[in-house]
DNA sequence: AATTATAATATACATAAGTATAAAAGTCAA
DNA sequence: TTGACTTTTATACTTATGTATATTATAATT
């Protein structure tokens, strides 16, 4: 990757705040009134750009630049809570969306939820957290999932000997549950987690 | 919001994941050549999403249909390292960025992190953890910082007495830092983490 | 002075994309 | 069956957008 002009890098910050901001690429025309140029001028600067490899082009289309390693997006719903249906449904109608990384996604079907409690707060799971789901993924011991306990979602960790599942919180306040004394449903495993600090 | 068609969830869906996959959003001719239809068709369908709400259209713009609740994103640059300099540098080389709601980085500038070691483990952030810091910004006592100290970067919780500045990790196997003894410039606070659960 | 790279303008044209219109099936309930 | 609604096709037209070309100006370099 080449060094780039002083109204190169202006260009390129430009665009990325444009595509942040809009969730699309801004077109030659809209590149040049921003900055108060002629078509021509931004025109060259985008050549400059795609053969320096700061952008790539995608066909002749509208909106048609990329940046290189842009990485793609998968939208997953954010639910207000969690049931039984959750591992067979259609999510096609939240209205609250996270957007991942594809490579972390890798096409599992996923939704998210907000954690509730301090069952996992020694792990780093906290109140307020939202955590990233695969659902009907099989896990592994040691993995964090979620499960519906009578009916009740839950966060803990997973451990399994035999047929007998069990469901342990890291904080020591909290008994470990067992399959053998609940109805147990694992609905998929923690692959990502958000938190916000306000203020 | 008006309850959808079969159909027309389908074509949102689309969009949707049109729209995270390559950064944008498809044409209307885009959307009849996936489903196989006409573009008359996706008109219609289009028309109906626009009455019933679940899209917006922004002027006569090519690409120019819209979430309507679609949140704007922030690019902050993934940094690898942290030194004096990072206050005032303009960072637009980076090739690390991670995408953060406008509603969440409100106009400051910011800076992101992998956090490295177990200072703040009791306080849900562990070794791994990608955190986004707050550039000049002035914290209030208990809200966690990034700072150098002694030119080494750290992240701990801030506090302030008369004009001493307390560094106080939540792990109690290390010492609380205070500006009496050390060198120590703060960087900005955090205000958002992110966590990657592999395998 | 000649050369080179950057930065800018102006104009023209081809194509990508949005939009309007007319018309025909299919579904479903009254 | 009638009517309302959804789903679909086909064609035409306008506008938005990408692209090509020719030209000028400025600064740094040889």
């Amino acid at each position: 990757m080449k060094e780039l002009t002083d109204k190169q890098k202006k260009v390129m910050e430009y665009i990325r705040t444009f595509h942040a901001a809009n969730g699309m690429m801004p077109t030659v025309r809209e590149i040049a009134t921003n900055f108060n140029l002629s078509i021509g001028s931004i025109q060259q600067h985008l050549r400059a750009l795609l053969s320096k490899g700061s952008l790539v082009k995608r066909g002749s289309l509208s909106r048609g630049i990329d940046f290189p390693n842009r990485r793609a997006f998968t939208p997953v719903a954010v639910l207000g809570s969690v049931h039984a249906g959750t591992f067979l449904e259609q999510i096609e109608d939240a209205s609250d969306y996270i957007y991942i990384n594809t490579d972390i996604t890798r096409n599992r079907k996923c939704f998210a939820l907000k954690v509730k409690g301090d069952s996992m707060e020694p792990s780093g799971i906290v109140d307020g957290d939202t955590i990233v789901v695969s659902k009907g993924e099989e896990p592994a011991n040691g993995d964090i999932v979620v499960a519906l306990v009578n009916d009740e979602s839950a966060v803990k960790m997973f451990h399994k000997e035999g047929n007998i599942i069990y469901l342990k919180s890291s904080n020591p306040k909290y008994p470990t549950l067992s399959s053998e004394n609940c109805n147990i449903d694992v609905m998929g495993k923690l692959i990502y987690l958000v938190r916000e600090y306000k203020g």
